[in-house]
RNA sequence: GUCCCCGUAGCUCAGUGGAUAGAGCAACCGCCUCCUAAGCGGUAGGUCGCAGGUUCAACUCCCGCCGGGGACACCA
């Protein structure tokens, strides 16, 4: 089914072809029209520019190609009028009642309202937080917790296959040392100068004990790495456990071990080879990135024989390939741009292109203030904050309301003073309230008896600005769903459900939903209530693409 | 030195080349004897860091500068 703007966009870039072919101008029709919602209600309902750009390869002046698409234009179904304005913008105005069938569209498709098949048939490999499992996910891990979770639904209603990875870094020097603060914790000794200092580390060891309480016997030799896998497995169970109560659900658990145990870093190494960027230099092995842009040539295998990291990162990349994903998606912190250029890098040296099938997004610090301050974060001092403890002071919502809700390049502030005010100072909250109040008023219609079924909605009713406005907002959630999958940009979902929830509270205070006293119910409380419905719907369909909850009552 | 991000209202921030640059908070003024006032309406608040360029049109794209943050290992 195609949505009205789709229509819209269709109706206008026939009357394009019209003209073109009717001899009025000649220019070529362009791929798509761009229709925009005027922020001025005296614009109509959409703008579009194109007379604009038409008019010099046209060769006529603005107006004049306006004035002729309009022409073409008058008379179309649904198109109430149409207007030249300024330097030659379109303005159309939609016929309202035509408008108000969106409601019985958007009723019948339900939880599917705003589904778009823009990445139908894509496969995506979205990986996100990917932490070592030598601690708790604290402050930057959530934002990608919050975001990634989210960018995964965003991506999956646009059409997408989607897998939401979780890449473990379970191996080398990192995992080593924190086996051994465990161990020195467990053992009463002081932890390594170079290893994990937190206190979180004497409760893990605690936890170890707890569970094994013979390995603090076991020989030298085999305490140690008995200590790091039991110290890794409890640790890892933990993250795990933190990210479901966030809400945030991964479909891969991947090791990097296991990569390395499938043999796919000698695999990815022949793959590389044979597509000729790899070289031998002072005993190394090197994978010729500067081939593609990187800054420097990579090592694969140091001059000892052993892998580096990088050999792990190209490794998965050929094994995500390989595992039939189009796009592999990496979102890290700022601290790793620098990584972008590599892993671009590996895509081309394994004959990829580097601009289709890796999509790099690199999140900004987030700042967190409390009691007016901000507070400073310092693995060190003992001043991290983890998710856990982030949910605990202001709840799931509204953690990962606001995280959402800021484009992830911008670096931004918490104020945990804020988020713990139930107030709308803390906008989930707005947006939440809109939900909720929509939903007293379908139980007191419901009280009522008063109908809400489609069979009895006339869609004529609805004709005041305000419902009009309403219905215009409804319209655009499908196009935001489309963009924010695209620019893999969900916090565009947050914006545009505070717009929505703005909208429906204008038209709450100026339209009356249900009869007043002793008032019979008539056709338009029905249509009014369906409106409402309606509303309700796509609030709890967006706010599902956040992984925000949509109350019934607040 | 090279690279990335940011600079928009007092504060926190939106704005994928379009019309008079927006929202929330903070300030001020109004609105509950009937559907949730966690709401609505209004007033005030701006040289979109600075200077050039491209364009019919620039907060948006390009170049240079200024200011803030971050990154540049045969580390993980």
């Amino acid at each position: 089914m195609s949505t009205q703007v789709e229509q819209l966009e269709a109706a206008v870039k026939s009357a394009i072809e019209r003209a073109v072919s009717a001899g009025s101008f000649d220019a070529a029709v362009p791929e798509t029209i761009v229709l925009e919602r005027p922020k001025n209600r005296d614009h109509g309902d959409y703008a579009t520019s194109v007379a604009l750009q038409l008019a010099k390869p046209a060769g006529k002046n603005p107006r004049e190609v306006a004035q002729i698409i309009c022409d073409q234009l008058m008379g179309t179904d649904g198109i109430s009028k149409v207007d030249i304005a300024g330097p030659g913008f379109i303005n159309i105005t939609l016929n309202r009642a035509d408008q108000a069938a969106l409601v019985s569209t958007i009723m019948k498709a339900k939880a599917d309202y705003g589904k778009v098949n823009a990445l139908a048939g894509v496969s995506i490999n979205l990986e996100f937080i990917s932490a070592n499992p030598t601690g708790p996910l604290h402050l930057g891990h959530t934002r990608w917790a919050a975001v990634g979770d989210s960018l995964g639904r965003v991506l999956t209603a646009a059409g997408a296959q989607v897998v939401r990875e979780f890449y473990i870094n379970d191996r080398g020097n990192q995992m080593d040392l924190f086996g051994a603060s465990v161990e020195a914790a467990a053992l009463g000794k002081p932890i390594p100068e170079d290893g994990y200092q937190g206190g979180y580390i004497a409760d893990l060891a605690a936890q170890v004990i707890a569970s094994d309480p013979g390995i603090t016997s076991l020989p030298e030799g085999e305490r140690h790495p008995a200590f790091r896998e039991a110290a890794y497995a409890v640790q890892l169970k933990d993250q795990q456990r933190v990210l479901e109560t966030f809400g945030t659900h991964f479909d891969v658990w991947f090791s990097e071990r296991s990569l390395h145990d499938q043999g796919a870093v000698e695999h990815g190494l022949d793959k590389l080879r044979s597509q000729g960027h790899v070289f031998e230099e002072e005993g190394a092995i090197w994978l010729r990135t500067t081939d593609f842009g990187d800054d420097k040539d990579r090592v694969l295998t140091k001059s000892d024989g052993s892998l580096t990291y990088f050999s792990s990162d190209t490794a998965y990349y050929i094994n995500k390939r390989e595992r039939g994903f189009d796009i592999c998606i990496y979102m890290l912190g700022a601290d790793h741009h620098g990584y972008v250029g590599r892993l671009k890098a590996i895509a081309a040296c394994a004959g990829d292109d580097p601009e289709y099938n890796i999509h790099v997004l690199i999140g900004q610090l987030v700042k967190i203030m409390e009691g007016g301050e901000e507070v400073k974060l310092s693995k060190r001092a003992g001043t991290i904050i983890t998710l856990e403890e982030l949910v605990e002071k202001v709840g799931v919502d509204a953690a990962r309301y606001t995280l959402i809700r800021y484009p992830v390049d911008t670096p931004m502030v918490m104020d945990i003073d804020v988020l713990k005010r139930n107030t709308n100072e803390n906008p989930v909250y707005y947006v939440q309230y809109a939900h909720a109040r929509i939903a007293a008023v379908l139980r007191n219609a419901s009280e009522l008896n008063i109908s809400v079924d489609l069979k009895d909605f006339d869609s004529s009713q609805l004709i005041h600005d305000r419902e009009n406005q309403l219905l215009g907002a409804l319209a655009e959630f499908p196009r935001v769903v489309q963009t924010a999958a695209e620019l893999r940009q969900p916090h565009r979902i947050a914006r545009y459900l505070e717009e929505l929830a703005g909208t429906y509270h204008g038209f709450y205070a100026d339209c009356r939903v249900l009869p007043m006293g002793e008032e019979n119910s008539s056709p338009l409380h029905t249509a009014r209530l369906l409106l409402c419905a309606s509303t309700k719907q796509v609030i709890k369909n967006g706010l599902d693409l956040l992984g925000v909850s949509a109350p019934e009552r607040m």
